[in-house]
DNA sequence: GACCAGGCACATC
DNA sequence: GATGTGCATGGT
């Protein structure tokens, strides 16, 4: 018996149920929780989104017209805040030269382009562009990230040498392209990943511990 | 006090 | 083309 991807999405969402990603009140707020939380813990950017919050700068008019300096100061607790800082200032000069500021219209270019286009800016991967495309345009791309890497290989299910886009072919090849269904399969990756696969592999109450490779676990990739 | 977190760009060979 | 390094904070 094979295991395959829709075996691994019901195991996940039996034993978790729906994640309700992203955690976010908008899908604005969505985009600059992409490009915060890069290489660092969600509790970070939350403290980080919060702070913008409170100085009513989620919107794209406030946060554009926000100078740097200060714009630094408020999303220190993310980490990396000089390099992001000029990130979130690259991705809104896109959103002002390119659509006007309207998420609306940046949104309604199609999944190709407005990938391209995202890809262009400096500071946006692959990862922050499908994150803003999937979770913030509702548009059918799969999401890989760290998580999804150790999982799918340290069960078998995919060679090491697997890049970025090999992972997500995997997945978009095998799946319908729905937006629920990609979003939910994502958010239960890093669920099941926080909870059991961590450098310490805690394999025993994890859902998908049956499908462990007879080898047992191999050491972590990256 | 290490070690790590929902990456990415850039330098160097 | 592959490999190495800097970026920074807060939780365990």
């Amino acid at each position: 018996m094979t295991v395959t991807l829709d075996d691994i999405y019901q195991r996940l969402y039996q034993a978790y149920g729906p994640q309700h990603w992203w955690p976010a009140e908008s899908p604005f707020e969505v985009m600059i929780g992409a490009v915060l939380v890069q290489n660092t813990a969600w509790n970070n950017v939350s403290l980080a989104i919060e702070n913008l919050r409170e100085a009513n700068l989620l919107t794209p008019q406030a946060l554009h017209r926000t100078a740097p300096a200060e714009l630094e100061q408020l999303i220190r607790p993310a980490g990396y805040f000089r390099m992001k800082t000029q990130r979130l200032r690259n991705l809104l000069d896109y959103l002002f030269n390119q659509h006007d500021g309207s998420l609306e219209q940046m949104f309604a270019t199609d999944l190709e382009t407005l990938r391209t286009d995202l890809l262009a800016i400096n500071g946006i991967g692959p990862e922050t562009a499908d994150s803003i495309l999937l979770y913030a345009a509702n548009k059918p791309i799969f999401v890989v990230d760290t998580y999804t890497n150790r999982v799918l290989k340290r069960h078998g299910w995919m060679e090491y040498e697997a890049d970025y886009h090999a992972i997500q072919d995997h997945f978009q090849a095998a799946l319908e392209p729905h937006v629920n269904l990609y979003n939910e399969y994502h958010a239960l990756l890093v669920r099941v990943g926080h909870l059991h696969c961590r450098k310490k592999p805690n394999c025993d109450e994890c859902p998908l511990a049956e499908w462990l490779p007879p080898a047992g676990i191999v050491e972590p990739c990256a």
